[in-house]
This record gives structure tokens, sequence and C-alpha cells, in this order.
DNA sequence: TTGACCACGTA
DNA sequence: CGTACGTGGTCAAC
């Protein structure tokens, strides 16, 4: 417990235009950056602290050059979305929330000012907070323009961050923990956007060229592929010729004429119209490769992925809603057609790991249902579901997906039933985060996280609109589970990145519930036997002893597309 | 230029 | 399509 006690030191940088600062465990200096990074080191082996900072992005410049040890770290922004939901993290806010002040007085955001008299009275230039206890709005930038408030600036973060782990100590006994991850993820993010995801150009290149076509010489011969592609859909609609298929009303209309009414004109519902008017099966086809060309063709290749061939896209610790990781260019939705242009790099291979079951296994330890923790020792939790509740295998994963995630359409009506006697703990759960959405009142994950709930409030009030009431309802029964699998994730994500580091493993991607690591060919094996004992270790201390088992389907590969779909 | 909607890829 | 995300298309309102 000693890492979650508060006998470790906090020790706060912050960094500003070339210029940083440090404050705690009896430090207190101000430098260059190389110089502060020196200080970390030191600090670092010595007394090995937790780092604290306003965000991971604004101490990017001191943490690359604490590259090992691996630092830990309290970061506030992260801090105070999971101690007070929501996505918006700045300082000011993050301060005001530590020092509960309203909102309702926080000055907008920075307006470069040289004076703000919002607070009502006049602000001192070496003032950081104003007489409401706000900070002052230009505090995060042009206000730091000397060693004396980059210190100031320090014992501020330093200040927030222990009235932050006081809050977090009184509201629950794992939520100090949670933000030790949730940081250590946010650092991750950093590494993950400098580093990328290995690819193979050439192979992308063919790839994208199977369904795009060759690149365009010319502004007039990409227009003219358009219309290639175009005609192949339109040619089987003679007399509607002019229509216009990245206009769905346009299609709709178009489809209607041969015959096919339909709603709207998604996948799923022309899929089954695909056999009724060959045009349909057209479109479909159109379709995929048209998002091939948009979102991930030539335009998408050159930007986002680099002359030393990684894709690379922004990352973020945690959404706004129940706390899962976000990826920006394609890193979270690349085509699985795509995939085999993902490859190792010379002398290297993935590591891929992917949790297996994660949501019910998630689900079994965060209700603390003895029964339902007792399926997860299968390998196939649904196995002994479904024969304690006297149904086909199919049947019981319908039942328990529906049970999570509120499914309406189809038949796991008996089963749902079945499921409410075998597992009155897990299923009483599911069905008080329900309610609590439809009240519109926030919950806390397993690992803390405060989940709001009001949305669609602003559009119409609690009881005015069912069908809105209930998809609160639906959101914060999935909040629940999908927020408790993101932490659990991180806890693992960080824990092989620690033990990866000395075999030179780094991981390149984070989707949800799989990791790829980037592995030297020769210590592949190790690392694959580290992701695993790191999940061991990380539901170990996550889970805190509920009798829950996790599993990982790890394998060595050369490829994405290798791995089992 | 911006925001709404549609559509669709991933988990 | 149960939830979530990011992206790019068109269209209407600026």
């Amino acid at each position: 417990m000693a890492s979650h006690g508060t006998d470790v030191d906090l020790v706060a940088v912050v960094v500003h235009r070339g210029r940083a600062a440090l404050v705690g465990a009896g430090a207190r200096l101000a430098g260059s950056v190389p110089e502060v990074a020196s200080a970390m080191v030191t600090a670092a082996s010595t007394s090995r602290p937790r780092f604290v900072w306003w965000s991971a992005r604004y101490a990017g410049e001191l943490v690359a050059a604490v590259a090992s040890p691996l630092p830990r770290a309290w970061d506030l922004a992260e801090a105070h979305r999971i101690l007070h939901g929501g996505w918006k993290a700045e300082p000011g806010r993050v301060w005001a929330a530590a020092h509960a002040l309203p909102l309702s007085s926080m000055p907008e955001a920075s307006s470069g000012d040289l004076f703000d008299f919002s607070a009502g009275d006049e602000l001192g230039p070496d003032d950081l907070t104003r007489s409401d206890g706000h900070l002052r709005a230009d505090a995060a930038s042009g206000w730091l323009e000397s060693d004396a408030r980059l210190l100031r600036w320090a014992e501020a973060a330093l200040e927030c961050a222990a009235l932050q782990r006081d809050r977090a100590e009184t509201l629950g006994p794992r939520i100090v923990g949670t933000i030790h991850s949730e940081s250590a993820a946010a650092l991750m993010c950093l590494e993950l956007e400098a580093g990328g995801l290995p690819v193979d150009r050439a192979v992308l290149e063919d790839l994208i060229g199977g369904f795009a076509g060759p690149r365009a010489a010319s502004e007039e011969a990409a227009v003219a592929a358009r219309r290639a592609r175009d005609a192949e859909v339109l040619r089987h609609v003679p007399g509607r010729e002019s229509t216009d298929l990245r206009n769905p009303q346009q299609v709709r209309d178009m489809l209607a004429g041969v015959g096919v009414d339909v709603p709207n004109t998604r996948k799923w519902v022309l899929d089954a119209y695909r056999h009724v008017h060959p045009v349909v099966d057209a479109l479909l086809t159109w379709r995929k490769a048209e998002r091939i060309a948009t979102t991930y063709g030539y335009r998408w290749l050159d930007q986002c992925v680099g002359p030393d061939d990684r894709l690379r896209g922004g990352w973020s610790a945690c959404d706004g809603a129940a706390g899962r990781m976000t990826a920006e260019n394609g890193l979270h939705n690349l085509p699985a057609a795509l995939r085999s242009g993902v490859a190792a790099h010379g002398g290297h291979v993935f590591v891929r790991a992917d949790l297996g079951q994660i949501e019910p296994r998630v689900l079994a330890v965060v209700s603390g249902d003895p029964v339902f923790a007792e399926a997860t020792r299968a390998d196939d939790l649904y196995a002994p579901v479904a024969s304690r509740l006297g149904v086909e295998r199919p049947v019981a994963k319908v039942a328990v997906l529906a049970a999570m995630y509120g499914q309406r359409s189809g038949a796991a009506g008996e089963a749902l039933k079945g499921l409410e006697r075998a597992y009155p703990v897990a299923m009483g759960l599911l069905d008080r985060a329900y309610e609590s959405g439809v009240r519109g009142e926030p919950l806390r994950t397993f690992g803390g996280r405060l989940v709001p709930t009001g949305r669609f409030l602003a559009q119409s009030p609690i009881g005015t609109n069912p069908a809105l009431d209930a998809a609160r309802g639906r959101f914060a029964r999935n909040a629940i589970i999908q927020g408790a699998a993101a932490e659990l994730f991180k806890a693992w994500a960080a824990t092989v990145r620690a033990l990866g580091a000395p075999l030179g493993a780094q991981i390149v991607l984070c989707l949800h519930d799989e990791l790829l690591v980037h592995a030297p060919a020769d210590r592949a094996d190790e690392v694959a036997t580290l992701v695993d004992r790191a999940l061991a270790d990380a539901s170990r201390r996550w889970a805190a002893g509920a009798p829950v088992r996790f599993v990982a389907d790890t394998s060595v590969i050369q490829r994405w597309s290798d791995a089992k779909p």
C-alpha cells in the first residue's frame, strides 16, 4: 500500500517557454528545462517521489528528459476528470474544484488582458489568485514570465494535488490508485503520439490502390476516377444517372424508384435488399471503396504516416463519458481490410494481446456477485452460465450482453429472467445503474470516476420523454461496465509499459481491450510472457481480492492481420 | 465558416 | 443495431 499512501513525496514540476520549476520534498528551484529535468532525475533516484503536473501535455518536455526510470505521476487534469466528471480540466477549473469554488464565478479562459477586474477588485501583477479565490485568467499563459512566478505556479500545483488526494481518500478506497493509473496512461499517450504505429507503407499503398484506384496524377484525373467509380453503381439505374451517391436523400429516392423502399440507407438496412435489385449491392460495394478513398486514402497515408513509416495521431487518456482512451487519425477505427498494412519493422515483432470476455468478467468484480465470479473461472465464461440457466451457449451469451447493454431487439427474454434468478447481485447492480441514469443522477465507476448522466436533460426534463429517460439508463448501465473495463485495461497497459521498457518493448496501440507491443524479435517470448504476467498483476491489484479470473489471448505476429479475428 | 445530420469504421 | 469514439460527406444557416 506504500504507493497509495500519503508517505510518498509529491514534487510539482511546471514548464513554460523553456523555463521550468520544481517544488516539493524539500527542493525548490527554477531553471532551464535541462536543469530542472536533472533535478527530477536526482529526486527520482533518491526518494522515488510522485511528480505532479497540471497535465502531462504541459510537462511533456520535462518528462521526455526523465525517460528512465519511468516517473510516477499525479496528473491534475486527469485526477480532476475522475473526481469531478466531465472532460474540461484546464488549470482554472482544476483549481476551482479542488478549492470548492463555484464555477459560476470562474474567469473565462485566458483572454490575454493585462488586467482582470471580473473579481470586483484590482489584481496585483504578482497575484496568482483573485480575492474570490479563483486563479487569475492568464495564470497558465502570459503571467508565467518570471522564475518567481513559475515557482508560485508549481506551489499551486502541489497544493491542488494535496487537496485532490485528500478528497480522493475520503471518496473511496480505490480512487487514489485509479488516479495513479490514469496519470500513467496520460504519459503513455504522449509516448504513443511520439512513437507511432509501425506500418508497411508499400502494402498500404497497394491496399488503398485496390479500393480507390491508382494515385491520380492531376485534379482532373481524380475527378474522372471518381465519376468512373460512381458510374459502376449508376449503370444499374438507367434514367437516374444524375443521382448524387454521396447524398443519402437522393440515394433513398433513387432506391425507391427501383422498388426498394427504405426508411434510411444505412448498411444494415440495405443488406437485406442486396438480392432485390443489383444496384443495392453495387452501392454497398461503392460505399466501402469510397470510405477507403476518402478517409483512409492517399491523403491519409501522406499526412498521417511519417517518413519513418509510423502512423501517428493524437491520443487521449480518457473520453468524456466512462473513461476509455481515444485516438485520432484512424488508430482506433482502421478498417480490418487495411490491417495487413500494420507491420512490425525490421528485427521486430508485434506481441498482440486482447482480453477475453472482459466486460462480463468486469461485471463480476464490480458487482461482487460470488456466483457470477465463479463462472469467470472458465476460459469461456458463457459455458457455465449456459449450464446454470439450462440454455444453449448462444442464448446465454445474448442474455448476458442484453443485461449489460440493454439490447431491445432479439429474443433474450426468458434467459434474461433466468439471469435475474441466478445472478441477483450482478443484475441488481445493473438495474440500480439504469435507474440512476433515468433519474439523471451521476454515478461512479468501480475505480471512482464520476460519470454524469445529465445528458439530454437540456432538451427535455426527466420523465417527459420516456425514450430519453431510457437512453440515459442504458448509458449509465453501460458506463459502469465500460468504464471499469477501461480502468483495468489502463492498469494492465501501464504494467506492460513498465515491465517491457527494459526489454526494448514499446506499446504502439491501445484498443480498449487489445494491446499491440512492438518488441525486438529476440525478446518476443519474454515480452509475451510479461504481457500475461502483467495482466495477472494488474487484475489482482485492480480487483483487490475479488475471485475473478481475467484471460488474455496473446500471440507473436508480424502483421496485425495475422491475429485471429 | 459552423453545426446538424447521415453514414460507417473500430471496440 | 447496446454503448462509446473519430472522420468525412452534404446541407442549411449564418
